[in-house]
DNA sequence: ACGTACTTGGAGAGCGCTTTCCGAAGTGTT
DNA sequence: AACACTTCGGAAAGCGCTCTCCAAGTACGT
């Protein structure tokens, strides 16, 4: 036998505990032991099993291990989209928003060196929902990060019924006693109206996301109330979906309301990037005739011209924060229930 | 008891087959066939196992199931960067670009229909690679979708010699037979040659990606293939990484080693877009003083001013393709290896 | 020398499910 | 009425692992 190399034929049953037990001359019991690194085993034994392991080619399997010890090593990432019937269109434009990506790679920077696992599951109908449940409650994965699309979502309420862990990135719709990551949404467009008022704007309109989403929600609110600090009682406003081509559109619908706008806050980078080309269409410079704040920091605020100055979003912080929170909720369970807001920050650039 | 409510109080001990079967008046293999859509069971039992089923609240337990079937309903895709040593912050660029997240939209599409979910994993060094073919072999997961980062990448190999099945995204930078998905990257580029040089562009250079990715050097070599047809025998050539900002740097070294091109292939869009950014610095319009054509036809394409002409990379397509595929592979592992290539389209704006 | 306490390794009972194997009951043929 | 078939449901053997017991071994105090 050369031993040592670990190699196992394809095609052939895997060697097993009860393999690695024969050939180091113990019982499985003691394998298991070694394996998982349990003290309480003479260092001679110790030795034999790591290098029957080793001969073997031996590999847990996870599966198993999982069944009796209720862990999986996993974590579901769930994009929960409350009003979708099947393929939605709009799954398609999520992915390939930054957003999403953002997210993952916040969430694997911590995953990743705790050695677990991100399964991702999308949800939209009722049935998926209760089955996602079912799976989570049975340990499917040991804990879950939602996010919630737009839309009063019953799954955050289903999951902490169930009493799985969980943390959401962002704020629920509805108060439900869930752990959530968030971003002071609303000092974040305040920052961008005191930008917009020091900068010496008259006219200043919003573009805004949609009315359902509270992260959108709370940019209007927190916009209006620093505009009427300011002495702008009222904000014309037009609104979005958070697409480049709703951000154009926007933009149109603002400057036939309101001609004599000099400048915008925009609820998103992407909606930003629309809303220029509707200003350059227009006619309008920016920022001579038009200045403009966006929102998120995203790689197109770098990519627009002029370059957007915009509100710092650290989504990847966020997430990975979520990804913590979520871990140590794991380790345990009767952890009280927390949130973290992050406080944004305003970037610089050419567009305002 | 309330019956069909289906509610199982948190915290207890949740409903097996054996409890279903006790409901039921029958034994755990009645239930289990009942379940699981097997014939042979009396229409009038079928009707009482489910009766049971709803009174209890079932749901199996995914993992047991795996356990016994093999099979998990989930596939992985892995993220293999041969050359990383932990944490690399090329990670959070790569998922931040929108190439990651038209992958997992285009593979969620089919995946999701299937009711197969998606496992994320990132490997990088030799022992996770080492730890990941172990997992896959004992059916952690049934097969996976590979999206192979610059460099020599041995996982590809690794998984053909371990039998598990496997569908790459992007052909492998060294021979192995496995199943692959791909662009006709020589073709695309060579359509990006024809039109500049149609166009009438006379000085045309390009801006690569780095050398070690086989997609990069297809595009560079379809290039050239076209411009010595068209009478071009050497084409000035600048390299970056496919981010933004090594776009910029590329197209200044291009205009520094030469100041009269007059037209310009960028390998991605991403990149394109910091080339639009450096050729405005040095006062030359697009597309009247400098012809672009970018690669990808990604958000960026549209976002960018002016909106860039492009070669088309159906990325969503060929990663459900790509899903297809290993699907078909898991269901018959004696199907022979196959590669879909796809064609590029060249995607009209205002850039060329 | 005996009892007590602690360490160490093995036997075996599961985790929750699928699936093979069989016997019992039902159907039709000669 | 006896036979061969077919259909159907249950008993039970695992899948590969962990972990609680328990027995044996070792060390110590009296």
């Amino acid at each position: 036998m050369t031993a040592g190399t670990g190699r196992v034929p394809v095609g052939e049953r895997l060697p097993t505990l009860e393999d690695v037990a024969r050939v180091a001359g113990v019982s499985r019991a003691t394998v298991s032991r070694v394996i998982n690194g349990i003290r309480n085993v003479d260092p001679q034994l110790h030795e034999m099993v790591w290098n029957a392991v080793g001969q073997t080619g031996y590999v847990p399997n996870r599966l198993a291990r999982s069944l009796v010890t209720r862990r999986t090593g996993t974590v579901a990432l769930v994009v929960s989209d409350s009003e979708s019937h099947d393929d939605d269109p709009f799954m398609g434009r999520f992915f390939a928003d930054p957003y999403f990506g953002r997210v993952v790679g916040g969430l694997m920077s911590v995953l990743r060196a705790a050695g677990i696992q991100l399964a991702l599951q999308i949800v939209g109908t009722e049935e998926q929902r209760t089955r996602l449940v079912g799976d989570l409650r049975h340990g499917q994965a040991d804990g879950v990060i939602v996010l919630s699309l737009p839309g009063h979502d019953p799954l955050p309420r289903m999951l902490t019924d169930a009493g799985v862990p969980a943390v959401m990135i962002g704020r629920p719709a509805d108060p439900v006693p869930i752990n959530y990551v968030d971003l002071a949404n609303d000092t974040g467009a305040s920052l961008a109206a005191d930008h917009l008022v020091e900068r010496g704007c008259q006219r200043i309109g919003m573009i805004s996301g949609p009315a359902d989403v509270p992260a959108s929600n709370d940019r209007i609110a927190g916009f209006r109330r620093s505009m009427a600090r300011h002495g702008h009682a009222w904000v014309p406003l037009a609104s979005g979906n958070f697409t480049q081509e709703s951000g154009e559109d926007a933009m149109r619908t603002l400057l036939a309301e309101s001609p004599g706008v000099d400048g915008v806050f925009v609820a998103n980078d992407l909606m930003a990037l629309g809303a220029l080309l509707a200003l350059r269409d227009a006619g309008r410079r920016v920022p001579e005739d038009v200045a403009m704040v966006g929102f998120d920091d995203s790689s197109a605020a770098v990519a627009a011209s002029p370059a957007l100055t915009t509100v710092r979003h650290p989504l990847e912080d966020m997430a990975a924060e979520s990804a913590r929170l979520l871990l140590a909720r794991i380790d345990d369970p009767s952890m009280r229930i927390s949130s973290v807001i992050y406080e944004p920050t305003l970037v610089l650039r050419q567009s305002a």
